[in-house]
RNA sequence: GGAGAGGUGGCCGAGUGGUUGAAGGCGGCGGUCUCGAAAACCGUUAUGGGUCACUGGCCCAUCGAGAGUUCGAAUCUCUCCCUCUCCGCCA
């Protein structure tokens, strides 16, 4: 969230940045609700502090009329107390829905189509035959199957089966030592039920609790990314300086119930209610952030690099970006057979807004008050549709598909998936 | 899931309802001593918030979380969470 002083000191900026990322936000409510609050807290402190002076006074001399006279003050205080608590509460809720403002290089825009190309890497590859989907491939060589997946599960829902399958094992596993071993991340395997107050701390509620799973009758969440597991991790805690950057990496799988996007994305292995990501977080001093931030994409991009996908960055546009970020970019991915770019990273800093919803600090240094941390976090990178992407781009006119040179060590002696082995 | 024990500051560890925001120790920081270092000794060492005459002061809150009893709660009561031990169950 925003410190509230930001939000005294500066509420048009605030409001602005709001509106650029075509966001509510509640800034007069809050600036009433704020003065509010602070009266009564004033009141109830005024009240108690002299309470606290005679209480001890009462100590020594036990005066009947004086001990009267405190109950009166002790419901005093409590009443007033009461009173700014709730405001407080009302106050905070609100302070949870203001989105993040950002970062001055974000271009300024609607939608998507605002959004800016940085670079591209590689070149869309000719097949020399007609392209196929990755969904029509996958079924004929029967390691994606989404029929026997909407039996068992339902709709968006699919399997992945032999070398389809053994192909995603191969990729979690190459990301991974990649990301540990040059990278310098930590591997994490982490929990991935977790509850409301982790959900909130990434900013995931309360706003956009409908887009997630929820276990009946308990406050545990499925994790729509690692990203929240590993971000909350260092939840409540003071860090030393020195410590920082902390990076860590997980493979996951993740859980979005994506509501508002029925009908967007039904066919194919593309948009699922689980699927698997090996996601990158970071947590930095407020001094490195934006650099770390861009160590964090190069990180992701080194992986299309070695697997040989064509991609480009893409910088978001201020109404494209999201509502706790600072500033994001999308890898995406050319997909020959879909004709177009999948998105398989998307990359973003946060400032210290997802930290102080967290309450996640560090101590620059011995001795110097705490500061809030920034967090950054990517997907290094999204499984599925990094094998849409895959199947695509290394189709055969056979309908068989080549296993990229990055993967071989990993596939246990197979160069190509779904030969006949006859 | 059942039975029991326990959760105190960066860490360990005292704590009788009333100068206890909290003894003592360790660690950290500053200093004395020293050619320098160690040892020893002295001092200092939380977080959040409010407020003011604002490079400082004053006030409030915080001893797992929440509620209660009381003029006053780390200390008494209740609920919840977590940890540990034993049993059960399981991967």
């Amino acid at each position: 969230m925003l410190p509230l002083e930001l939000i005294r000191r500066d509420p048009d900026r605030v409001k602005r940045a709001a509106r650029l990322k075509g966001e509510e936000a509640p800034i007069d409510e809050i600036l009433a609700l704020d003065r509010g609050w602070r009266e009564h807290l004033h009141a109830a402190e005024t009240v108690k502090a002299e309470q606290n002076r005679l209480s001890k006074e009462f100590a020594k001399t036990r005066d009947d009329a004086l001990k009267e006279r405190l109950r009166e003050m002790a419901d005093q205080a409590k009443s007033e107390l009461a009173e700014a608590e709730a405001v407080k509460h009302e106050l905070d809720d609100l302070l949870l829905r203001v989105p993040n403002v950002f970062h001055e290089s974000v271009p300024v825009g609607e939608t998507e189509k605002d959004n800016l190309v940085v670079r591209e890497v590689g070149s869309k590859r000719e097949l020399g035959f007609a392209a196929r989907t990755h969904y029509d491939l996958g079924e004929t060589l029967g390691i994606m199957d989404f029929e026997h997946a909407a039996r068992v599960s339902g709709s968006r829902f699919a399997f992945l089966i032999g070398e389809g399958a053994r192909l995603e094992r191969a990729l979690v596993q190459f990301m991974l030592d990649t990301h540990t071993r040059e990278h310098g991340y930590v591997e994490v395997l982490p929990p991935v039920l977790v509850n409301s107050a982790s959900m909130t701390g990434t900013a995931n509620l309360p706003k956009f609790g409908a887009d997630a799973f929820r276990i009946e009758g308990q406050d545990l969440w499925l994790v729509p990314t690692a990203e929240v597991p590993l971000t909350n991790f260092h939840r409540d805690e003071i860090l030393d300086g020195d410590r920082l950057p902390l990076k860590y990496v997980a493979y996951t799988p993740c859980f979005r119930s994506e509501a508002g996007a029925a009908g967007k994305d039904t066919r194919g292995f593309i948009r699922l209610h689980q699927f698997s990501k090996v996601e990158l977080v970071k947590v930095t001093s407020a001094e490195t952030s934006m650099a770390e931030f861009e160590h964090l994409l190069a990180d992701a991009e080194v992986i299309l690099q070695r697997l040989g996908l064509h991609y480009q960055v893409m910088l978001m546009c201020s109404g494209d970006m999201g509502f706790a970020q600072f500033k994001k970019y999308d890898l995406n991915a050319w997909c020959p057979g879909l004709g177009r770019y999948l998105e398989v990273s998307s990359c973003s800093v946060f400032n210290d807004f997802q930290a102080m919803r967290a309450n996640l600090r560090y101590r620059p240094a011995r001795g110097a008050p705490p500061s809030f941390a920034h967090t950054i976090n990517g997907s290094g990178l999204a499984l599925t549709r990094t094998i849409d992407a895959i199947i695509e781009t290394y189709q055969r006119a056979d309908g068989t598909i080549e296993v990229p040179e990055a993967l071989l060590p990993y596939m246990g002696g197979l160069e190509v998936i779904g030969r006949r082995s006859s």
